[in-house]
RNA sequence: GCGCCCGUAGCUCAAUAGGAUAGAGCAACGGACUUCUAAUCCGUAGGUUGUGGGUUCGAUUCCCGCCGGGCGCGCCA
């Protein structure tokens, strides 16, 4: 497997170490120099030797450099500096014989195969169809969707869901309000119920409901009545949301709705296992799972005392339906207030004997919306907040999506709306999307004036010139293992971190050296080749983040 | 009180998951378009990585203690 640049370093470098050291057993790492001066690649594996062998890293990176040499003679000249990195220079021919991949690959460079086809589900956003999308739901969606994406780049099989909560007493709550709504909008003097939800939405629907059903469903018996504008509140919600979301280019391949773990009696069937194991107890009339048994902090409650399970119970039902579906792996998204959760889904997971490492839970922070330096926060609760909607119909897709995944979603977001909204530098976004269209200028322009331009692989002179070309090679070249990386630890932000790079060595490039050029069509073809393969890069990274790659801008 | 996340330039964040001299953008200052898109580029300035210990060839990164911020801690979701 060489699909990876690092990777063919690698190789022959752990050839070599099986020659000449065949009892040890070390996990080589080859990773980009900081400093052109180190060279291209460097490992240290001379300090993991040295520490073994109690040699000085200076003396085994000696002995290691001449078989290092002699294995990498085609590829890279070897040396040693510090005190005892070992730095690769890869050759020129190297470096240019691989580019050829990119023109082949097209939108596939950049595929690895880290996921070997292993079936990975992502479920996120999630929200309970109780009220539309605010900002940080956004960041989850967006975060959700461009982890997908890098892990289907990074081979694995893919499938993204959302999971409904259409049942419990949240649901009922929204019947209720709605109930009270419509009632208001009669004229009558009530109020939401303690709990209910106070948003102006409910009043929208509240109106549509009163139209297309009509007053006199108000006066059907209690249950008949509450299964209605239940039903009636979620599906209009859930409509609502799929829109907002499908605007933000996110679409889900299952809408699961945990009704159906009632229905086929999937919450039954957990719950026997469970007690089968022996996991569980009665107390306080109540029934509770020993989750303290793998390091919660305490056991918790699958049956309440009135008799109704809790959503804990059909949580568990619910990963135990997904581990039925036949995924390898499965990775929740949750919002930062759900944290205190994780403890008791694990212990859970791992009380129905599922794999350690099966269920994967990465929790978002939350988002600050910042507009003339007023910080907002975001909650459903409240009925305060700013919907998803808003925030995309004032900076757009593109820009809203781009903030949302430039970090760390561990880490609190501060967005703010006003800088986003500039078409300047102050924008993250436009710098890469410029430099893809700076490139599609540039070929439009050589059509303009009749330029012969030879194809990359057919040209008759192909080599660097400057510096810098060498140097977009070799960050082109790199793209695949940021793939990789970004999916081996599920960040997708690591792709926005290799856009700005990327971008910015085209823009220096572009200034710095003239790219058409009448006089000299070798140089002008082979530049032209750097900067399709730039675009094809750009466009691919863009992609996985789900953000447009314009001709113009 | 306990648990999780976070603390890096004035601001927002990186640092290839333990590597070499901690880097970008914004804000400040000074330069570059009669020539391929100036939404760009080049330069100057800006740091005791919150703090005190520890682990080792090496720590912004790992461990422990403090300080500060956020979020959780229900038979709510």
């Amino acid at each position: 497997m060489d699909e990876l640049i690092t990777e063919v370093i690698k190789v022959h470098v752990q050839e070599a170490l099986r020659e000449i050291f065949p009892e040890e057993g070390v996990e080589v790492i080859v990773e980009p120099a900081k400093d052109t001066r180190h060279g291209d690649f460097a490992t240290n594996v001379a300090f993991l030797l040295a520490r073994r062998r109690k040699k000085s890293p200076r003396e085994v990176a000696q002995e290691l450099q001449k078989i290092f040499q002699e294995k990498l003679q085609e590829i890279a000249r070897v040396e040693i500096a510090g005190v005892g990195f070992i730095n690769f220079f890869l050759t020129d021919h190297f470096l240019l014989s691989r580019l050829k991949r990119v023109f082949i690959e097209e939108e596939d460079f950049g595929a690895v195969n880290l996921g070997q086809n292993r079936r990975i589900q992502v479920e996120f956003v999630s929200v309970n169809p109780t009220g539309p999308l605010h900002v940080g739901h956004g960041k989850c969606a967006a975060f959700g969707d461009a982890l997908a994406r890098v892990l289907a780049k990074a081979g694995f099989q893919v499938e993204k869901e959302y999971y409904v909560n259409d049942a419990g007493r949240q649901i009922d709550l929204l019947g209720a309000s709605l109930e009270a709504r419509c009632r208001q909008l009669l004229g009558e003097d009530v109020e939401i119920p303690e709990g209910g939800y106070k948003g102006d939405y409910l009043i929208d629907i509240a109106r549509q409901f009163l139209e297309e059903k009509g007053e006199a469903l108000l006066n059907l018996p209690e249950g008949e009545k509450r299964e209605i504008f239940k039903q009636f509140a979620v599906e209009s919600i859930l409509r609502d949301i799929r829109a907002d979301l499908d605007r933000f280019r996110v679409f889900f391949d299952v809408w699961f709705h945990e009704q159906l773990l009632y229905q086929n009696d999937t919450v039954k069937t957990v719950l026997q296992i469970l007690a089968e194991k022996g996991y569980t107890y009665e107390r306080d009339g109540a029934l509770w799972l020993k989750t303290t048994l793998w390091g919660d902090d305490k056991d918790r409650v699958l049956i309440r005392e009135n008799g109704l399970p809790t959503y804990f119970a059909s949580d568990i039902a619910y990963h135990w339906n997904k581990w039925q579906r036949g995924f390898d792996q499965v990775i929740d998204i949750w919002g930062a207030d759900h944290h205190g959760y994780i403890p008791r889904m694990q212990a859970a997971v791992s009380a129905l004997g599922l794999p350690q490492g099966f269920l994967e839970i990465f929790i978002v922070q939350f988002v600050t919306l910042l507009r003339g330096g007023q910080p907002e926060r975001m909650s459903t609760r409240q009925g305060e907040f700013i919907p998803l909607k808003e925030l995309v119909a004032e900076v757009g897709v593109d820009v809203a999506r781009y903030y949302f995944l430039m970090r760390d979603p561990a880490t609190h977001l501060e967005f703010d709306v006003e800088e986003a909204k500039k078409k300047s530098m102050d924008n993250p976004v436009y710098y890469v999307q410029y430099a893809h269209a700076r490139i599609a200028s540039l070929f439009k322009e050589a059509e303009k004036r009749g330029l012969k331009i030879e194809p990359f692989d057919q040209l008759q002179e192909v080599r660097f010139r400057v510096q810098e070309e060498r140097e977009i090679v070799k960050k082109i070249l790199y793209f695949p293992d940021v793939v990789k990386n970004a999916a081996q630890l599920r960040q997708p932000y690591l792709i926005c971190v290799y856009l700005q790079d990327l971008a910015s060595s085209f823009h220096s490039f572009y200034n710095l050296h003239r790219i058409l050029d009448r006089e000299d069509l070798s140089l002008t073809s082979f530049r032209l080749g750097l900067c399709r393969a730039m675009q094809i890069v750009l466009r691919n990274a863009l992609s996985l983040l789900g953000i447009s790659a314009p001709e113009t801008m």
